[in-house]
DNA sequence: CTGAAAGCGCTTACAG
DNA sequence: CTGAAAGCGCTTACAG
């Protein structure tokens, strides 16, 4: 090593690590020589020798149920975990109400106070997120967003989809099988959602293909807010908005609650309506295989929560520049491939 | 650790790796409490400390251009081996004529020779591959398939799409776009394909689609084998065909070069045909924006390349159970997620 | 058949 | 400001 090539030994560690008290020309000389012999530390003698631990908090909505959406990156985040523990790596996972902004300040509020390393949160709600963000950035603690995006604050990575162009997306598969004249239903299972909220940019997306694509306005859209609760009363409110649209061709649900829609069409019999919706959770899988629903335009959410993790340990313990955006791929599945988008589901780590 | 519970410590590593010399009553009281422990061996350390080397084969088709797709699964095998090099894994890179059974016997012959701990191949040529695994088997060198797959040898692994699958899917991409009669061509640019090539099932998959759901026969399907080189002269037996059909609605190419009936469709002015084909090359992409191809149904060479080696390093230095099939997924592609799937491009890695 | 020592490339106190 | 020592969890000859 450069110790020999020169003078000291740990020495060369402190200016490689710079905690101060070397001799600035000292330190010019071993920074000369680190250089010239293109110094590579090993981190496997590093991790080893240091028995050091670095924590991460992930800060994820509370998945509704064992099937629901949000298991999915969970289950990323643990095979990350499975693979990164050897060099230290703990993960501590908090998990908020999907129906309770308060509920996000309050977790927020125990991972700042629990000092980690890295945070990776989901920034459901925005003003609670921003207010986050701002004491993150105030203790200098890294964090990468995962699933929405939140422009102009200096988080490291955004990893997630584009959801102005999966609106594109799915509007250009109704366009490909529904020719001529048709009525379709842009159907939102949500409340007062603000601009940043990415199901409003898959709508979007949805519309601007349309206005790109269809100048003589052959297509009929409409959009509709359905609360997100788990009952059946909003059948009425689309029989409603089926009559004055006088019939209905396609829907485009505008996440993973799809496999509601379809519920209802089969409930009314309604067989020759496109439906295409999100994600690839179980009860979206069974419709989409009985011919109900036609497309489900999915993200791998697996691959974004381990991808998360990745990036974060790629920042905070490599130093290593990571890209600022990683745009997952909008898949488009059917009957036919669906079965080759299962990912990888482990069984147990102790992520906490 | 185990050592001072009981006695030795060399002893203990003598059982762990299992070379022999051991006094079996000691043998079998290490054992008991390695387990009772849950003994888990630090990879880092050992790694560290033996300062071995492992060298892995890589056998694959020469790519024809630099934007061909042979280079892509290249630069996955790139990526993993950024990743591991540090646990002491090396790679070797042996590449074979598309158009010469013979230069893949030659390879595979220099690699049985290096004597390496795994070999990573595509299986481009069955008769030829098969007698490599043959010497494979009998050295006990494990290997695994990319990109096509041979049934009955005892692979470690099969990393890549069901062929079958992406016929079905082409065919139900058509039928959702063409409704009522059409003449749909089957393309494919290859000659003296045997029943285990991947393009064959390809095509199975699509004419079966079409059996089971058009018992109306509503669907013309025909099937064009065109000798793969790179001229033009196929130009003529393509226009003959479509005199002969009288008419075309639609084209599957079965492999990535579907490029090559895009140039021929905008040559002879036939804006209306649908076109579908395989793989996200460079050529491909371009008709793809431009909308002469509507679909690309595409795997992803680079995961399939990093997974590879990934699955290799699992089963031999990890020792872990690794699965036998491991299917990637059928993506479709469009003009509106097309730049959600450029995959990781890596710079620079000495694989060879 | 089984110890005990040296070393892998680093980090971490601890002397000076 | 800068050495020198001990140790991280393992492996590898080398003695007995």
């Amino acid at each position: 090593m450069a110790e020999q090539a020169n003078v000291s030994i740990g020495t060369v560690d402190r200016v490689i690590h710079n905690r101060g008290e070397v001799n600035p020309a000292t330190r010019e000389k071993i920074m000369k020589i680190l250089a010239e012999m293109n110094y590579q530390p090993n981190i496997l003698a590093s991790t080893l020798a240091s028995k050091k631990t670095h924590v991460f908090a992930i800060l994820f909505p509370e998945p509704q149920s064992d099937e629901a959406y949000w298991n999915k990156p969970i289950t990323g985040v643990r095979r990350a975990f499975s693979e990164l523990q050897q060099y230290g790596i703990q993960i501590t996972s908090y998990q908020y109400s999907q129906t309770d902004p308060h509920s996000f300040e309050e977790k927020a509020a125990e991972i700042i106070d629990s000092h980690p390393e890295g945070v990776v949160l989901a920034p459901f709600y925005s003003r609670e997120s921003k207010a986050f963000i701002a004491k993150l950035n105030e203790q200098n603690i890294p964090f990468i967003f995962i699933d929405s995006n939140l422009k102009e604050c200096n988080k490291i990575s955004y990893i997630g989809q584009n959801s102005f162009q999966c609106g594109a997306l799915a509007a250009k598969l109704f366009d490909f099988s529904l020719p001529g004249r048709a009525n379709i239903l842009v159907v939102h299972f949500a409340k007062e959602m603000d601009n940043q909220n990415h199901l409003v940019q898959r709508e979007n997306g949805f519309y601007d293909y349309f206005n790109q694509t269809d100048p003589g306005k052959q297509k009929t859209l409409h959009t509709l807010e359905i609360e997100n609760t788990a009952d059946t009363n909003f059948y009425y409110l689309l029989d409603q908005e089926i009559e004055k649209l006088g019939g209905l061709d396609g829907v485009f649900v505008t996440n993973s609650q799809v496999y509601r829609l379809a519920d209802y069409l089969v409930e009314r019999g309604l067989k020759h309506v496109r439906l295409i919706g999100h994600d690839l959770i179980l009860q979206n899988v069974k419709h989409l295989r009985s011919g109900v629903v036609d497309f489900l335009i999915c993200q791998r959410p697996e691959e974004q929560g381990y991808q998360a993790i990745n990036t974060l340990f790629e920042h905070v313990i490599l130093k290593k520049q990571v890209a600022a955006e990683n745009y997952t791929s909008i898949d488009i599945v059917t009957k036919e491939n669906v079965d080759y988008y299962k990912e990888f589901n482990l069984s147990s780590y102790g992520t906490n």
